[in-house]
DNA sequence: AGCACGCCGACT
DNA sequence: GTCGGCGTGCTC
């Protein structure tokens, strides 16, 4: 083949790719995939080749400067899923390329690794989607490790996706059946500890690659099976850019590399369970063996005048518990003691500077933070502007609940669990958690668990807020050996009514119907234009030009929505505003909307984000 | 992204 | 006059 010139692709966001003159002494080296070096925009840079090219219509090219790896870091495959990736969540190739390789790869380090020549003729292995529904979390083990065996034995390989790291343990305890040869990746290691696995997959020295989102991105070859576990977890969406979906990333490498997919959960997002049903996967469902009870609390009966956090039938049932030398949990997602400062005088409120949020009394350290930056200041005696008048905290944090908890049960061992606690209290008798509890499932047992605020699991400005309180109310109940609480003002609420029940098709057709009513996805996809800057008029007003623009060249059967403010309109100090692009398609959408984003970008400096699928 | 180039305000 | 702010354009 002719390399006299070679394409290249840079982790900027410029399309390329770009011509360079590939030297003699390289030219029997050089292959696609490989990253090298050159000199791009009069700064050394690296670049990925994607292919070669016999002229080009650029007058005098810059060179290749050296190769950095042996064999490509990119193989046929993975560089043709980089440009699919570009173009689905709007970035360019080069970037696509770089989310793809292992963060030490940016650098320009030479790579040496051996390819595995054991690389069996691939054994024909049927393709299939499996949505694993199990409502009690134990009996899904013996499917999922036969399934991986199943694969393992047609000499294939699997990536198992977890949403957390701290799963990752606990996964491959329960793999030691399989035994066979496993291997960690996580973005959280160091990044030559990451590098080194890395290698080690693309050795083929694994048969299960275990990890966190990014683990999707494992150069598996013969690739068999893409666990997703505990499938419904935000988690798998990664919150900056490129903002992609693990999930959406499997299903393209399903398709090119021919792999089978397994979601695994107790409570499926309502997409996967629409794209079970519409493209007729093969959907299993384990029922639980007992199913605790659940009580609901109206809290507008018992607690009209909201005199205590704890209503008396909360109150009865935890002394019940502790009196049965039983184990309690009260669960709220909120940290702190209070949550809002303010002045009786005046109204003046006590908020972060840089966030304009209110800020939370911490009463372990004595101070106001912020919980949204890293904002922290000392709780100040008086209102600044009423002279002498002090200053009422009110709002419930789980500091607040764990001394009232103390106050009324003055004899249990009562502890606090949240993200920053190393270990769970298993001495205690009365246990104040956040979210951070579900994480250790199964692990201890909880006889009675309360949720103290369902409520507020509802108030989020977020199409998905109701899933996700459905599937926190499914994780808590199977949490609880005994009995799930559940105080509410929101009695008729169908994502509570339906867990109670344990109706899960009655949850799924009701929501799907809200998401169809408000053309949300599955049935519409979104894309989020984010702008943000420090000047909000500013940002306002290029938000408000930018929607023109859309507006102006939408074409049929795309939603362009009047940009908002963000559910934080000031955070670190910037300024937030979002348009957001509905329609039938991801491709039919960024097809007409990313030219329009680029065009406006290049002539305003306010901060544009592209988030596909929010 | 990161850098050069160019066009306007305020300063020794 | 000219120093430097930012707004705009370009990268093979």
């Amino acid at each position: 083949m002719n390399k006299r010139i070679a394409q290249v692709i840079v982790g900027l966001p410029v399309e390329g790719p770009f011509d360079y003159s590939v030297g003699k002494s390289l030219r029997d080296r050089i292959a696609v995939g490989q990253r090298v070096r050159m000199v791009f925009n009069r700064r050394p840079s690296i670049g990925v080749v994607v292919r070669f090219q016999k002229n080009s219509p650029f007058k005098p090219l810059n060179p290749v400067l050296s190769i950095l790896d042996d064999y490509p870091s990119l193989d046929e495959k993975a560089l043709k899923l980089t440009r699919a990736f570009g173009r689905y969540y709007g970035c360019s190739w080069g970037e696509a390329a770089q989310t793809w390789l292992p963060t030490a790869l940016r650098k320009a380090k030479e790579l040496q690794w051996t390819p595995c020549g054991e690389d069996k003729a691939e054994a024909p292995l049927g393709k299939k989607v499996i949505l694993l529904h199990d409502k009690s979390p134990d009996k899904r083990w013996p499917f999922i490790l036969e399934t991986i065996r199943k694969v393992w034995e047609a000499k294939r390989r699997v990536i198992f996706l977890v949403p957390e790291a701290s799963l990752i343990e606990s996964v491959l305890q329960r793999l030691k059946e399989v035994s066979c040869p496993v291997i960690v990746l996580d973005k959280k290691m160091r990044s030559s500890r990451e590098l080194e696995q890395w290698i080690k997959v693309k050795e083929g020295r694994a048969t299960v690659v275990v990890g966190t989102r990014s683990a999707v991105f494992a150069p598996v070859s013969s690739l068999g099976l893409i666990v997703i576990y505990e499938e419904e977890h935000a988690a798998y969406k990664q919150e900056q850019s490129p903002h992609y979906r693990a999930q959406t990333i499997a299903q393209m490498r399903s398709q090119s590399e021919g792999c089978s997919l397994l979601y695994v959960s107790s409570a499926p997002s309502a997409e996967t369970w629409h794209k079970a049903k519409k493209e007729r996967w093969t959907k299993i469902t384990y029922e639980p063996d007992r199913l605790s009870e659940m009580q609901p609390v109206d809290m507008t009966n018992y607690n009209p005048q909201r005199t205590s956090i704890l209503s008396f039938p909360l109150q009865s049932a935890i002394q019940e518990t502790l009196t049965a030398q039983g184990k309690v949990v009260l669960f709220m997602n909120r940290k702190g003691f209070s949550t809002q400062t303010r002045c009786p005088q005046c109204g003046w409120t006590l908020k972060c500077p840089r966030c304009d949020v209110n800020l939370t009394y911490l009463y372990v350290s004595k101070r106001m933070v912020c919980r949204h930056c890293s904002f922290k200041t000392e709780l100040p005696g008086f209102c600044p502007h009423c002279p002498g008048s002090y200053l009422r905290s009110s709002g419930t944090g789980i500091e607040k609940l764990e001394s009232e908890a103390a106050r009324l049960y003055p004899h249990a061992r009562i502890s606090r669990y949240d993200r920053q606690t190393a270990e769970f209290p298993r001495e205690a008798d009365v246990v104040i958690a956040t979210q951070a509890v579900l994480k250790g499932q199964g692990a201890f047992p909880v006889d009675l668990m309360a949720v103290v605020n369902f409520d507020a699991e509802l108030h989020h400005m977020d199409f998905r807020s109701a899933q996700k309180a459905f599937a926190l109310l499914v994780h808590l109940r199977q949490f609880a050996v005994r009995k799930l609480l559940v105080q509410t003002r929101m009695i008729d609420n169908y994502c509570l009514r339906a867990v109670l029940k344990g109706d899960f098709d009655g949850f799924y057709r009701k929501e799907l119907k809200f998401r169809q009513e408000l053309g949300f996805p599955p049935y519409k996809h979104l894309a989020a234009v984010g702008l943000r800057g420090s000047d909000e008029e500013r940002v306002f007003e290029q938000a408000k030009d930018l929607y023109a623009r859309l507006e102006k060249r939408k074409p049929q059967g795309i939603d362009v929505l009047d940009p908002h403010p963000d559910v934080n309109p000031k955070l670190r100090d910037k300024y937030r505003f979002t348009i957001l692009l509905k329609g039938l398609s991801v491709k039919d959408i960024l097809a007409y909307a990313t030219p329009v984003i680029k065009d406006f970008k290049r002539r305003h400096s306010t901060l544009i984000t592209l988030n596909v699928d929010p």
